[in-house]
DNA sequence: ATTATACCTATTGACATAGTAGGCAAATAG
DNA sequence: CTATTTGCCTACTATGTCAATAGGTATAAT
């Protein structure tokens, strides 16, 4: 499936978030940008929605930075994942094919992926995602333990 | 999920084909335009993509149209979707984010969803998907059987 | 010869994506 | 108090895709 850098981007962004803060540490954009490679004037267009969607809490000025507003396990991937783009789990509209064949198999076909797809988004924590990740590559992940 | 028209619209007129076909009858694409609320001149669109990747023949001239060139169970609908978006199933380029955490979420992440969405879709072939739904919506299917 | 069909190319308007740019507001360090 | 760093907001642009629309050509049946 292909999927916009503004997911991509927003989805790194929230989990180097929500490592830092285990620290206690606040993140600022620059810190992100630089880390993962992520133009910073894009990057903060997409901290904005995940601010606005209450993902994270941002302190202006000299070391401020962002952090996460809720703990990662109240964080659902199925929510950020609209936060960045509402098409990944947008439902089908049965607008244009009202008639043949059209409801059916958007009722059938697409219903069935589109409710498959977003039940494993909404089993999903942060939390969860972040273990997982770490596991399969607890190489890339030593920059964070250290 | 959201789906394009033009994936919308290419599955419904396979369809459409598919079952004209199990009559022996040629569907040409002004039948298939009103019958499935479709514009005649975006279809021509969709069904030469749908010839071109294979799936169905044409006869031109009078009295022509369109015919499936391969049985229905011997199309996967993996296949038809390729045909019709290259981006439902295409895998993730690793380019931007190339640093950092991006490829781990890329491959653990979006790997996994992208991997059971084609798996999903290569195991069901165009004649299993035609009577789930026949199945599912009996009531709309009258006008064929009759 | 007429007609209905497939086939092909070009064009268009709307929209989303993926940034870039510049300036304002706030908070901290010195 | 001032300078610097950061977040915040708005506007702008370049590129590409979608969803058609249009018009013409080739072909085959009647």
């Amino acid at each position: 499936m292909k999927v916009s850098t503004r997911v991509e981007y927003g989805l790194i962004a929230l989990t180097d978030i929500a490592i830092y803060c285990e620290n206690g540490l606040t993140v600022s954009a620059p810190d992100i940008a630089s880390r993962q490679n992520i133009s910073h004037k894009y990057l903060e267009h997409i901290l904005l929605l995940l601010r606005q969607a209450g993902f994270i809490k941002a302190r202006k000025g000299l070391k401020g930075g962002y952090v996460l507003s809720r703990s990662m396990e109240q964080i659902k991937l199925s929510e950020v994942l609209d936060a960045l783009d509402n098409s990944i789990l947008a439902e089908m509209e049965d607008e244009g094919a009202d008639a043949g064949l059209g409801p059916v198999i958007n009722d059938c076909f697409w219903g069935k992926i589109n409710t498959q797809l977003k039940d494993y988004l909404e089993s999903l924590t942060l939390e969860q995602f972040v273990e997982e990740c770490k596991g399969k590559a607890a190489d890339a992940w030593d920059m964070y333990v250290i």
